[in-house]
DNA sequence: AAGCCAATCAACCGCATGCAG
DNA sequence: GCTGCATGCGGTTGATTGGCT
């Protein structure tokens, strides 16, 4: 079977895009909205391919974008979930409001990949743990797996993780609302939802998380 | 000042997935 | 169940930028 193109070639632009694109792409998404991107291009008089405009919107022109540097909290934050999840960076995008996937593997790719390699060779010791990972031989891993499987705190070791990353899980279950929503809701602040739940050992606290994950997937 | 090189990041490409007919 | 279209996702590319010699 023949896959058909994205857009025809003919005509189409590539490359950076300029300000008057940006405006004509803004202009008109502000107007009608992105129903169709396959058919927005020509309605916009953009010499442009759906998907180019797409990605121009969702990675840059989006209102929401949050510009600058990553803080060090989302730093950690996506190295831990990285450990998680791996390469989805979408996923990974959800937990960090205003950043984009494509910035997210981004920043990944030239800073926190090295960083954490460098690391690694600092602390050879460390265990190895990937979510693919078969077996573990960390002591500390298995005393807290022992741990996680007869602790009657399991509910709040979840409870935490969602909180700590702000997930939100698919089924309703094991659905946990976002911390800025529980805070919303309580009207206390984020900051005392969050030390409503702190646990002193981070180390540990990482742990939990990933089991409780785990659980889930 | 010019050339080189590495880092950065916007944008592209192709595959996967979901959904309607 | 099959097909084709639209969109999403992750890997990769290439232009730009900044630092160094």
């Amino acid at each position: 079977m023949v896959r058909t193109p994205c857009c025809e070639n003919m005509g189409v632009k590539k490359g950076p895009w300029t300000p008057e694109e940006d405006e004509l792409l803004i202009s008109y998404i502000h107007k009608h909205g992105h129903n169709n991107w396959r058919a927005l291009p020509k309605q916009a008089g953009l010499l442009r391919c759906g998907k180019s405009c797409r990605l121009r919107w969702t990675n840059y022109l989006r209102p929401d974008i949050k510009r600058g540097n990553f803080t060090f909290e989302e730093q950690d934050t996506i190295t831990k979930l990285h450990q998680l999840l791996g390469n989805r960076w979408s996923a990974i995008a959800m937990r960090l409001p205003g950043r984009t996937d494509n910035e997210i593997k981004n920043f990944w790719h030239t800073h926190l990949k090295k960083r954490l390699q460098v690391e690694e060779e600092q602390r050879p010791n460390l265990m190895n743990f990937s979510p693919q990972c078969s077996s573990y031989q960390s002591t500390n891993y298995t005393t807290i797996m022992t741990n996680f499987q007869t602790s009657p705190h399991e509910k709040e070791a979840v409870t935490i993780f969602s909180n700590q990353f702000m997930l939100t899980t698919t089924t309703d279950h094991h659905y946990v609302p976002r911390i800025d929503d529980q805070a919303q809701s309580s009207g206390k602040s984020i900051s005392e939802i969050k030390d409503h739940h702190e646990v002193g050992d981070e180390n540990m606290t990482f742990w939990y998380n990933v089991l409780a994950q785990s659980r889930y997937t």
